[in-house]
RNA sequence: CGGGACGUAGCCUAGGGGCUAAGGCGUCUGCUUUGGGAGCAGAAGAUCGGAGGUUCAAAUCCUCUCGUCCCGACCA
């Protein structure tokens, strides 16, 4: 990475790769240089930085807050699993094989069972819940786990793809069909709303294809996200389980007519992926940008004086912060005498802070500020008593703009397109390092064969990415890849 | 796991068998500065990714290995 990069960074000051010269290598320093994760001695395995963590908890707790309120409570299980467990469902162990971290030894004996480190938790819940469950009454059980899964990825990225990530797995437990199917959409519908409200990510909801779903699914949903690069990044899922994990477990119940019963269930799962998502979809080449419900601090006040006004216009700026401070907010004045007003703009902007408040000396004689956007660098003249309440507007106004923006972006790169010849055109040719030139998401109808979405994918690299909901009443024509009689409106894109 | 590019101080690079491993950025100290990445002076910081080998002598050559990025394959 260092020799490429350096031949494309030409001025010695550019810490962050343009995104037109090369959007993968934009993106890791976004990573590196806003300090929200670090590389780590374990291979594919990252370290959360303060930074980057603060933005999970922020995620995190607005997600938690949500399950609550649709009635679900946090536990926690353990983190190996033997591997007997696994095989317990044939489709599930067979997707997550391939990717296992296990363990053979403990309290240096090697172990009778090897255990493996858990992918995902279906198994060792739903050995739990056979003795947990044993009558209707005990339905429906509605647990969510916070916890870190591991899947030994042959190749990773930054909060994308990593060997370990922190995640979110909820494991729902009910009566009927019916009610685990209003379960899944239930918990797609809480994802859809919070990554659009407060990542201010627009997302297409939509069900993947058979060959795109979980490994022990019956159904799988998905919120779709579009990137800057015009790839589509999966943001999370939620999944009808039918009665797999309970055939597989034995996890009956007697129900309401006294007969047995297996039970059906639901998983669901969003994870610090969320934090590439938000980057990816809202950043530019001067850093990170984030929408001000995630951000670490409301706004910085950089004060900008000289020897003899450095005291006056700190004053000044602390009685500011006070002010915002008593108000709410969160704002860290920066101080530092080291480093020069130019730089502290460039250092807050790559860090994504959302406003800037610029005091000076000029600033204080007229009894005003200056509140920079991040989103837009657009510079505002306020009045000091005005902040508090400027400073709310501004935030609102952000944060829908940058959901409208990123929804135009969205918009403008889907389109649809009838015909195999369509496609390829329309996904042209990737070339290496500076992909995103062409693509997008691409609507076509769809015949429901997975030799099409294999053929589609030998020729364009796009897959499947979902089907959207809500759209798949009244299709009529040709598949796009095959011309057979269509079954399905598709959204085709390259993934992450 | 295949192909490619790499690994020298926190970061970026120079050095491609020979004396004490060189420079820029950053960091630290002091002074001067401060409205878009400040200046001067001084200081600290590297067993050259790791192991083995060849050699009188290895950052440099050879073998192995670990790691990073890119492209594939793989990927709820």
């Amino acid at each position: 990475m260092a020799n490429s990069r350096d031949q494309r960074c030409v001025e010695m000051a550019e810490k962050i790769t343009a995104r037109g010269v090369d959007y993968s290598q934009w993106y890791i320093d976004i990573v590196l240089n806003a300090k929200l994760a670090d590389y780590s001695p374990v291979k594919g395995s990252m370290v959360i930085r303060p930074r980057g963590y603060a933005i999970w908890e922020k995620i995190r707790d607005e997600f938690d807050r949500r399950f609550k309120e649709t009635g679900h409570e946090n536990a926690y299980f353990p983190l190996l699993i033997p591997m007997s467990f696994l095989e317990k469902e044939a489709e599930h162990v067979e997707g997550f094989a391939p990717e296992l971290a296990v363990v053979t030894h403990g309290g240096g004996e090697k172990l009778e069972e090897p255990y493996c480190i858990r992918p995902t938790s279906e198994t060792i819940i739903w050995s739990m819940y056979r003795n947990w469950i044993q009558s209707w009454r005990d339905l429906p059980l509605l647990i969510n786990q916070w916890a870190n899964v591991v899947r030994w990825e042959k190749r990773t990225r930054l909060f994308l793809r990593t060997s370990e990530f922190l995640w979110q797995e909820g494991h729902t437990a009910h009566e009927t069909e019916k009610e685990a199917r209003e379960e899944t959409m239930r918990m797609l519908e809480v994802y859809r709303d919070v990554v659009e409200r407060h990542l201010a990510v627009p997302v297409v909801p939509g069900m993947k294809s058979e060959s795109e779903k979980f490994a022990g699914a019956v159904e799988t949903y998905s919120i779709e996200a579009m990137m800057q690069d015009k790839k589509a990044l999966q943001a999370g899922t939620s999944h009808f389980l039918g009665q797999n994990f309970a055939r597989a477990f034995d996890v009956q119940f007697q129900n309401r007519q006294g007969e047995l019963e297996y039970v059906w269930a639901t998983s669901w799962g969003v994870s610090t992926r969320l934090i590439g998502a938000l980057i990816m979809t809202h950043s530019d080449d001067k850093g990170l940008i984030l929408p001000p419900t995630l951000s670490p601090e409301d706004a910085v006040i950089i004060p900008i004086y000289r020897n003899d006004t450095k005291a006056a216009v700190t004053a000044y700026a602390e009685k500011l912060q006070a002010g915002l401070k008593a108000a709410g907010f969160k704002v860290v004045l920066d101080a530092d005498d080291a480093s020069s007003p130019g730089w502290k703009f460039a250092e807050w902007e790559m860090r994504g802070t959302p406003v800037r408040i610029e005091i000076g000396p000029r600033d204080m004689q007229s009894n005003q500020v200056v509140m920079v956007r991040r989103d837009t660098g657009e510079k505002l003249f306020v009045p000091v008593g005005e902040v508090p309440t400027r400073l709310k507007e501004l935030q609102s106004l952000i944060q829908s703009s940058l959901f409208a923006r990123a929804k135009a972006f969205r918009d403008e790169n889907t389109v649809p397109i009838t015909d195999l010849g369509g496609l390829i055109e329309f996904f042209g040719v990737e070339t290496a390092g500076t992909s995103g030139a062409k693509g997008g998401f691409a609507e076509a109808l769809w015949c429901g064969s997975a030799e099409c979405e294999a053929s589609l994918k030998e020729k364009t690299k796009a897959t499947l990415r979902c089907l959207p909901l809500g759209r798949q009443e009244h299709v009529e024509g040709k598949c796009a890849i095959c011309g057979a009689p269509a079954r399905h409106l598709a959204i085709f894109a390259r993934n992450y």
